[in-house]
Order: structure tokens, then C-alpha cells, then sequence
DNA sequence: ATTCAAATAATTGTCGACAATATAGAGTTT
DNA sequence: AAACTCTATATTGTCGACAATTATTTGAAT
């Protein structure tokens, strides 16, 4: 799961960016708060140009919002923002499912039907462990999204948006607290893959995500009360 | 059309992204060429400061492809490439279509059939304007995306997708040498919207794209001849 | 002639200093 | 007290020089 970013970076520029990336996504650089050039250079140990190339690549992913001559903010988003991320999600993972029935080999297609074994023993096991059900549950989306063998589809999906609905978790943890109708719909995707059925495939998948959308959708809706 | 990049950049390194992605997209820097630093400095005289940035804001639009200490060339799709974009494309823009038909006003709907009206006139008159066919495609394309309202859909598909298949189009600017069938479409999608019907707009729309996909790589096979 | 090695040149990466702009604060006026 | 202006401060943007790395050329050996 670790690792977005592959092969240790050779230049600061590129370090620094993948370790603000992470702070990001951890939550350790709130979203919302300002990145003061002179202050992570100083945390960081280095030099402001180096940091404000990354800075430049953090704009490009989305993850921070510059206005000129002001600064640099975490992006913050709201409800109405997440939503909007999960309706691409929606769409992009949709077609993934689709093309992932014609591209994913027999053995990949194996894997992730005993990746799902895994699963259902470590639910039925530990019923606490939410960590381990989230890993497991990106762990299953990034199969499919390889599968489909569209690099830009994984690019977009893997780093991308993934990095930004990562940023939501970590204060709304509970996301997955439905276990086992998730692993019920894992398993009625991985079978459409199985039988290369591509129209199932993506409407299973996109109800999947749009349930999801919608569970979070009502917490909202819970909290705002 | 113009100006994707809105209001007037007021730093060095802004303006030259933005004109750094014209002439990409133009054709301007060719596809697949280096982009040296100290060149593009003299050309644009301005020093390699604001140059690096800029050059980290393409790699972030994935229009250049960077090594560490080797440099950043000019992405260079190939056939295979430009599929997977509209595979992309296929799925953002059905989804469009569909958030469409719920968000984009009755003003709006007016003004896309207007729209399509003035494409046939345009059409039926000047039988080789290739220009205004292209142009006018897009501009169909827009307001649909646009009517999405959901401004993550509107940024991936205008200014990073669209950028790409820019790029295609200097070359094989034959793509739609099909006006009249690719209008009968537009109509059809536009019905769907006016009836609200997301559903049907969207495979339509999808449809749509998918055909266009189709004919493009036709078009790579008659030419690996 | 070809291949390999070393030296040279060119390019990329990094840094610190300075300029331009925006923010914060003090002082004044209504 | 509130609002406004002017000043001082801090932050962002830009530049040129230097260091690190890669590409090229030169020359020697086979």
C-alpha cells in the first residue's frame, strides 16, 4: 500500500513534495491552514527553492490552492467538494470495472478472490480493527483499478484522487463501519470480473461507490445537527 | 474559448505555464521534444527561476514528463495513450451529461439548443470550415461539462484532458470530417437534457465519445499502412 | 576502425540575496 | 470607539552565482 510515489527521490524538490504529500494526507499539515514558505523551510532543512518547486507540484495534484503574492493553503474541502470527488470516483471506477473484465488476467482475477478470503476472516476475526478493513478496502479498489490496465485511469484514481478522499478519512474514520455488505459487494463485483460480464461489472461498482457516497452523505447530514 | 487560464497572471511564473501550454498545445514545441532551461529562458527572457516552476506546473498537468537530472520533455502520445484518454474522457463526460440533466438551467438548455442551431447553419453553409466544426464541438462539450456544476468534473475534463487531445488534433485535424452525423447526436443529448433524463443522456453521450474513439483508431490503422 | 577511459563542456539542482507585494500595527481623524 | 491612512514588518517572487550530475568530446589502446 505504501509507496504512491515510487524509487527514492534524487532530488530535494521531489523528497520534500512526497513528505508533504504524506504530512497532508496524514493530517500532521491541517487542511485548510497555510504553508509558509519560511516556515517549512525551516522545518524542513532546506532552501525555499527546492520548496517551492514542490510547492508547485502539490498545486498540480490539487492538494494546495496558491494566490499569487498571498500563499499557499491545504486545500480544504467541504461536503459539497467530497461529493463532487466521489461522483469522478464514481465514473472513473465504474469504467475501470469495465475495462478490468477484459484486462485482468486469470491469475490477477484468482488473487483478488483470495484477497477477499482475507478479508472475511479478518472481519469475522477482529471486529474492531478499523485500519486493517480500510487498507483492505483500498486494497481491493487498487486491484481493479490496475486491472484495468489504463495507466491514466490509475494515475488519476491512485494519485490523485485517492490522496484526497485519504485527507477526509483521517476525521471521519468510521467510513466503513458496514463490513460486511461491503465485503457482500466486493464479492458480487470480483464475480462479474470472473465471468467478464463489463456492463455488471461497472454498474456493480458504481453502486458500490454511491452507496458509500451516500452513507457519508447522511453522516453529514447527522453532524450538522 | 480562449483563456482556460483565466485573469491575467500576475507573476512571472504563471503567465509562463500559460504560455508554455499554448505553445504545446499548438504544436508550437513539438511533442516528445527537450525542454532545455537555459533555451526557453533566452526565448522567453526570464531567468530559470519562474521557468522551473512553470516546467513543475506542466508536470503536474502531465504535459511534460520529468527526469531527475536529466530533464523534462514534452509528452509524446502515442495511439495507444490517446485510447486510454478516451476511455477517460467516455466516462467523465457520460457522467457530465448525466449531473447535467439535474443541474443546467432552463436558461441554459435554451441557449445549448441555440447553439446547435447555429452549427447547422454553419454547417450547411461553409462545408470546409474545419475550424469553426472543431471549435464548435467544443463548445457543445463545454457547456454540458460546464452544466455539470461540479467544478472537479469541469477542472479534469477542460483543463487536463482537453489539453492532451489538443495536442492530437494539429496533426490529424480530420477528426470530425463527419458534421452531420456528430450534429444528429448533439441533438439527441440535448433532447435527453431537455427531458431531464440522465440516464439516456449520459449513455448517449457516452455513445457518443465512443464512437469518435472509434473512428480515430480506424484512422491509426489506415495510416500504419 | 572500434571500444573504452578520462577530461571537458553543458545542463540541471540548490542556495542566498534582493525586489515587489501584501499584511499588521501605530497613529490620526471623524 | 470606529474607520482610515501611513508606516513598518513579514512573506512571496525573482534573480544570478555556484554545486552536482550528466552528456559530449578527446585521446589512447586493442
Amino acid at each position: 500500500m505504501e509507496s504512491l510515489q515510487p524509487k527514492d527521490p534524487q532530488t530535494i524538490a521531489d523528497r520534500l513534495s512526497d513528505e508533504l504529500i504524506t504530512s497532508i494526507v496524514k493530517g500532521d499539515i491541517a487542511s485548510g491552514s497555510k504553508i509558509s514558505e519560511p516556515d517549512l523551510a525551516r522545518t524542513y532543512k532546506v532552501s525555499r527553492g527546492p520548496l517551492r518547486e514542490a510547492i508547485r507540484r502539490l498545486e498540480g495534484l490539487h492538494l494546495v490552492a496558491r494566490i499569487p503574492h498571498v500563499g499557499a493553503r491545504v486545500v480544504s474541502l467541504d461536503p459539497q467538494q467530497l461529493m463532487e470527488i466521489y461522483q469522478v470516483r464514481e465514473a472513473l471506477e465504474g469504467m475501470a470495472a469495465r475495462l478490468a473484465c477484459k484486462n485482468m488476467t486469470n491469475d490477477e482475477i484468482t488473487e483478488l478472490k483470495g484477497l477477499l478470503d482475507e478479508h472475511e476472516l479478518s472481519i469475522n476475526q477482529s471486529e474492531g480493527s478499523e485500519y486493517f478493513q480500510r487498507e483492505g478496502d483500498f486494497d481491493f479498489h487498487y486491484r481493479i483499478i490496475q486491472g484495468s490496465k489504463n495507466q491514466r485511469l490509475v494515475e488519476l484514481l491512485c494519485s490523485e484522487l485517492y490522496h484526497l478522499i485519504r485527507m477526509y478519512r483521517f476525521r471521519s474514520s468510521q467510513i466503513h463501519s458496514r463490513p460486511h455488505k461491503a465485503l457482500a459487494e466486493h464479492r458480487h463485483i470480483c464475480t462479474a470480473i470472473e465471468h467478464r460480464d463489463g456492463e455488471l461489472a461497472e454498474i456493480l461498482m458504481r453502486r458500490h461507490i454511491s452507496t458509500a457516497q451516500k452513507h457519508i452523505e447522511q453522516q453529514f447530514q447527522e453532524e450538522g445537527e
